[in-house]
RNA sequence: GGGCCGGUAGUCUAGCUGGUUAGGACGUCGCCCUCACGCGGCGAAGAUCACCGGUUCAAAUCCGGUCCGGCCCA
C-alpha cells in the first residue's frame, strides 16, 4: 500500500496509462484460446471526415465500457477497428481543395490524392480515440480501401453473385447528375423547397377541349408517356382510354385511371413522365408504359427531347415554359412548397435515370431480415421496429454500383464480341478490370479474346458491410465461424437503415446466418441549445477540445450518464464538469483511505469486531454490485454511472468515511479490534467501487488501484481483474435497516447543529435519544459508539420509551434532543 | 401522409413490467474556513410528472384521444 500523491493530474495519468496498457498488451485478442468464450464487438469502421465529433465520442465510448465490462467478466474481447475509407464525401473533398473535377486529371493520380486526404483524416481520429482510452486491440488495424480489404468486398460479391443474389439491370435510379452517379435510397435527403405549380392544357385528340394537368416539373412534358386521373373522380372518368395530345410535342399519349392520383392535387389530372418522380416509376411498371430516356448522366436533355436536347434541366425548363406561354398553353402558375430529393453529399437536385446499373437481391430477403431482427437482442428493444419497417417500405433492390473512381472495383469484364459476362474466379482477387485482363485465354460463349473491364465500382456500403464476417476472420481463417455472429454490433439512430439493414442483407445472403446477436443503439448528440450539433448551427463542439480540458474519464463520464441508452443527448459543459468533480473527490477519498490504511495489512484478518455500519456499508456495497452488474448487462450505462456516483460520494463519503474517522483515530476508546474492522471495510469497499467503475472511468480507477491493491490483488491491471460476482450471503437487510437509522440520526444532529448556525464539529454535551422502541434502542445503543465519536458527544443517552420530544428522526418514530 | 421516440422544478435528465416523501445534475438561496477534498461540507426553496377521458382500492407509470416537439422515411 502506497499513499496517494496529493494532486490529481488526470492528463498525466491518462497519458501514462493508455501508453502502458499498449504496452501490457492486454487487450488483444488471444486467437489461438479456445477456453475461454470468447465476446466480439463489430465496431462499426468510421468514415475518416476529420477531427473526431461528440457523436464518435458517445458511440465509442458506449461500447468500449462493453469491452471493458465483458474483459472482466472473463470473456476473450475481440474488440477490433478499421477505417472505412472510401466514398463520395472523400472524392468532393479532394475535388474542392485542388479545385479539379475527378474527370479531369488520371484516375490513379486522383485515387492517390482520396488516399492522401483519408490517411490525414485516419490520423486525426485515431488521436481522439486514443484519447478516449478506448481498449481496441489495434494488431486487428484495417482500412477498406487497402487491396487485402476489397478482396474481401469482391470475393463476397463473387460468392453472391454465383448464388444469384447479383444482377445487372435497366432500372430506374436514384442518379445524381453533379457527381454522375447512381446513389442509393439511403443516400437522398429529402427536403422541403419552394417550387412553382404550372397549369397546362393538353388538348383532347379528336375535340376542341383540353384538360388542365398541374406540375411542378414541365421540362419533362419531352418524356410525357401518359396523363393519368382519378377513376373515382367524376369530373374525369369519362375520358379514360381517350388519346389526349402533349403539348409542344407531335404526339399523343393515352389518359389512363389510377386510384392513386388523388383528386384534391393540382387540378387531379397528373402527366406521367419518365421519370420525374418515384410515382412516375411505380406507374410506368404497373400499367407497362414506355420509357422516354429524356436525360443524360450530367443531366442535359437527350435527343428524345427534340429542340431542347443538350440544354441542362434548368434551362430546358426556361424554354418549356416560354414556348407553352408563347403557344397559349400555360394557363396559370403557383408558388407551394414540396419536397425535393437532393443528393446527401453534394445537395444537387436527384433525378431518376433508367441505366444499367448492378443490384442486389435484397427485397426477397425481407422475410429473413425480420426474423432475424427478432432473434437479436436490441438496446433499447424499440429500435427493432426501426429496422423491420424501414426493410418492409423498401420499393427497390439495393443498386450496389456508383459511377465513382475511389471506390472497390467491380470484378467482372465484358467480351467485346458477343458481351458475355466474365466474372473473377474467387482466387483472382484483389483484381482491378479496369487495369488487368480478366485471366482466361478465351470468351467460354463466342471465343473472343477481347474484353473490356467494367468501369462501375462498389457502393461504399458493399465494404462496410461485411465487417461482422472480416472482423471473424472471414475468409482467412477456418475457424472464422468461432467469433460469428459477433456478439455486439453498435449503430447509431441514424444509421439503423443503412449500416445494420446491409449488415443483415449481406451475411444473410453469404451464410445464411444474421450478422449479430445484439444490437447496441446511441443517439445524436445534441448542442447545449437542444438542436442537434453541427457546425452550422454554431452549437458544435470539437471532441479534442474536450477531451483535452477535461480528460477522458470525465468526458466517458457524460457519454455513458447524459441520458438513457438509445436517446439523444445534450453536450453541456457542467455535465462534464461534474464528472470531473467526482474525480476529485475520488481522488480525494482514495489518498484519505490510503493513509487511513497505512498500517493496514490486507492478508491479517484476525480478531475483527465488526460495528454495524461496516455491516452497513458492506451490504450496501454488495446491493450496488448487483444493480451495477444488471445495468451493464441491459446496457444501461446511465444506471450503473449514476448508482455509483451516488454510493461513492454519499453513502461511503459523506457517511461511512466520516463515521468511522473518531474508531481509526481512537483505537483507546474504541479498541483494536474495531479499528481494524473500519480498516477492513474501506479497504474492501473502495476496491470495489473502483471495480466498479472500471469500465466507464479506467485510467483513474486504474491509478489508484495501482497505488492502493496491486501488491496485495495481484493483478497486473485492474483491467483483467475479475468482476465482482454479486454475493448473496453479504446481503444484510437487518445490517442495512440498522444503518440507515443510525445515520438519519447522525444526518438529525447535523440538521440541528445547521439550524442552529453551529461549525459540524462543535461537541454535543448530552444527546438523548427516544427510540421509540426497545428494537430500535438496541439497534441506537449498538451503534452508539460510532455515533458517539463521530458527532463528539461527551453523554449518549438511548430511551427505549416513545417520547415526541425534540427533533423527529427523518420518518422514524424516533426523537433525538442535542445539549450543547 | 407513414414509422419510431419524447413532452417530469429556471435548465438538462432518471424513473414509466402501477403503490417511491417523484431520484440525480446544473443553476438559485442560506449556513459551515469540521484535522481528504471550497473542483468541498451541511441545509433550503423549486414539479398540479403536456392536456382530456378511461381502467384500478391505487397511474408520471397501463389504455384511448388531443395538442406540441424531435428523428427517420414517403
Amino acid at each position: 500500500m502506497q499513499p496517494l500523491p496529493r494532486e490529481y493530474k488526470f492528463a498525466e495519468i491518462e497519458a501514462k496509462w493508455q501508453a502502458k496498457w499498449e504496452e501490457l498488451g492486454i487487450y488483444q485478442y488471444d486467437w489461438n484460446d479456445k477456453a475461454r468464450v470468447p465476446y466480439s464487438i463489430d465496431t462499426p469502421p468510421p468514415y475518416p471526415s476529420g477531427e473526431l465529433h461528440m457523436g464518435n465520442v458517445l458511440n465509442w465510448t458506449y461500447f468500449d465500457i462493453v469491452a471493458r465490462y465483458k474483459r472482466m467478466k472473463g470473456y476473450n474481447v475481440l474488440f477490433p477497428q478499421g477505417w472505412d475509407c472510401h466514398g463520395l464525401g472523400i472524392e468532393i473533398q479532394v475535388e474542392k481543395a485542388r479545385n479539379i473535377r475527378k474527370r479531369d486529371v488520371p484516375p490513379d493520380q486522383f485515387r492517390k490524392w482520396c488516399i492522401e486526404l483519408v490517411e490525414k483524416y485516419i490520423a486525426m481520429m485515431k488521436e481522439g480515440i486514443l484519447k478516449l482510452g478506448c481498449s481496441i486491440d489495434w494488431t486487428t488495424e484495417y482500412r477498406t480501401m487497402d487491396p487485402d480489404y476489397w478482396k474481401r468486398t469482391q470475393l463476397s460479391f463473387i460468392l453472391l453473385h454465383k448464388k444469384g443474389f447479383m444482377f445487372q439491370g435497366t432500372h430506374p435510379v436514384n442518379w445524381c447528375p453533379r457527381d454522375e452517379t447512381a446513389i442509393a435510397d439511403a443516400e437522398v435527403d429529402y427536403q422541403t423547397r419552394e417550387g412553382t405549380l404550372h397549369y397546362i392544357r393538353f388538348p383532347l385528340e379528336g375535340s376542341n377541349e383540353y384538360l388542365l394537368i398541374a406540375t411542378t416539373r414541365p421540362e419533362f412534358i419531352p418524356a410525357c408517356v401518359a396523363v393519368e386521373v382519378n377513376p373515382k373522380d367524376e369530373r374525369y372518368s369519362k375520358y379514360i382510354g381517350r388519346k389526349i395530345g402533349v403539348p409542344l410535342m407531335n404526339r399523343t399519349v393515352t389518359i389512363i385511371g389510377d386510384e392513386c392520383v388523388d383528386p384534391a392535387f393540382g387540378t387531379g389530372v397528373v402527366q406521367i413522365c419518365t421519370y420525374g418522380d418515384k410515382e412516375d416509376v411505380k406507374t410506368v411498371i404497373k400499367h407497362k408504359l414506355p420509357v422516354i430516356r429524356l436525360l443524360t448522366e450530367n443531366g442535359k436533355i437527350t435527343e428524345a427531347g427534340c429542340k431542347y436536347a443538350g440544354l441542362y434541366i434548368n434551362q430546358a425548363r426556361a424554354a418549356i415554359v416560354q414556348d407553352l406561354q408563347d403557344a397559349g398553353l400555360l394557363e396559370k402558375t403557383e408558388k407551394i412548397t414540396h419536397e425535393v430529393g437532393l443528393c446527401d453529399r453534394c445537395k444537387a437536385h436527384v433525378e431518376i435515370l433508367e441505366r444499367k446499373q448492378w443490384f442486389m437481391k435484397t427485397m426477397a430477403l425481407t422475410d429473413a431480415v425480420e426474423k432475424a431482427a427478432d432473434e437479436i437482442v436490441w438496446y433499447p428493444d424499440y429500435m427493432k421496429t426501426r429496422l423491420t419497417d424501414w426493410a418492409k417500405s423498401l420499393d427497390w433492390d439495393w443498386v450496389i454500383s456508383r459511377q465513382r473512381l475511389f471506390a472497390t472495383p467491380i470484378p467482372v469484364w465484358y467480351c467485346k464480341s458477343c458481351g458475355e459476362l466474365i466474372l473473377a474466379q474467387e482466387d483472382w482477387v484483389p483484381i482491378d478490370p479496369k487495369m488487368e485482363k480478366p485471366r482466361i485465354d478465351k470468351c467460354p460463349k463466342c471465343g473472343g479474346t477481347d474484353f473490356t473491364g467494367e468501369q462501375d465500382v462498389f457502393d461504399t456500403w458493399m465494404d462496410s458491410s461485411i465487417t461482422c464476417a472480416v472482423h471473424a476472420g472471414w475468409p482467412d481463417r477456418a475457424d472464422w465461424r468461432w467469433l460469428f455472429p459477433a456478439d455486439i454490433h453498435p449503430s447509431g439512430t441514424d444509421i439503423i437503415r443503412t449500416w445494420a439493414y446491409y449488415l443483415m442483407v449481406r451475411h444473410l445472403a453469404l451464410f445464411e446466418e444474421k450478422p449479430f446477436k445484439s444490437c447496441l443503439i446511441n443517439g445524436m448528440v445534441l448542442g447545449a441549445d437542444g438542436k442537434k450539433m453541427s457546425k452550422s448551427l454554431r452549437n458544435y463542439v470539437a471532441a479534442p477540445e474536450v477531451l483535452n480540458k477535461n480528460g477522458a474519464d470525465a468526458t466517458r463520464q457524460w457519454a455513458a450518464g447524459g441520458g438513457a441508452t438509445g436517446s439523444d443527448i445534450p453536450y453541456r459543459a457542467q455535465d462534464v464538469e461534474y464528472g470531473r468533480r467526482f474525480l476529485v473527490k475520488l481522488w480525494n477519498v482514495s489518498g484519505f483511505t490510503s493513509k487511513l490504511l497505512a498500517d493496514y495489512k490486507p492478508d491479517k484478518k484476525a480478531n475483527i469486531e465488526f460495528e454495524p455500519l461496516d455491516k452497513w456499508i458492506i451490504s450496501k456495497a454488495e446491493t450496488l454490485t448487483k444493480k451495477v452488474t444488471e445495468a451493464f448487462e441491459k446496457c444501461q450505462f446511465n444506471i450503473a454511472v449514476e448508482d455509483i456516483r451516488n454510493f461513492t460520494w454519499h453513502v461511503f463519503c459523506d457517511y461511512y468515511v466520516e463515521a468511522v474517522k473518531d474508531r481509526l483515530y481512537n483505537p483507546a476508546v474504541h479498541g483494536e479490534a474495531k479499528r481494524l474492522a473500519a480498516q477492513y471495510t474501506l479497504y474492501e469497499v473502495l476496491y470495489r467501487v473502483l471495480q466498479l467503475l472500471a469500465p466507464v472511468v479506467p485510467h483513474l480507477t486504474e491509478e489508484i488501484y495501482q497505488y492502493m491493491y496491486a501488491e496485495d490483488k495481484g493483478f497486473k491491471s485492474l483491467q483483467v481483474s475479475a468482476w465482482p460476482e454479486f454475493n448473496a450471503a453479504l446481503v444484510d437487510e437487518a445490517a442495512e435497516k440498522a444503518g440507515d437509522l443510525l445515520v438519519a440520526i447522525m444526518g438529525e444532529v447535523r440538521h440541528d447543529k445547521a439550524e442552529k448556525k453551529m461549525p459540524l464539529n462543535a461537541p454535543v454535551k448530552t444527546l438523548t435519544v427516544y427510540a421509540g422502541s426497545e428494537e430500535n434502542a438496541s439497534v441506537v445503543r449498538s451503534g452508539g459508539g460510532d455515533i458517539a465519536g463521530t458527532l463528539k458527544v461527551s453523554n449518549f443517552n438511548v430511551v427505549a420509551e416513545k417520547r415526541s420530544e425534540g427533533r423527529q428522526v427523518g420518518q422514524y418514530d424516533v426523537y433525538l434532543v442535542a445539549e450543547y
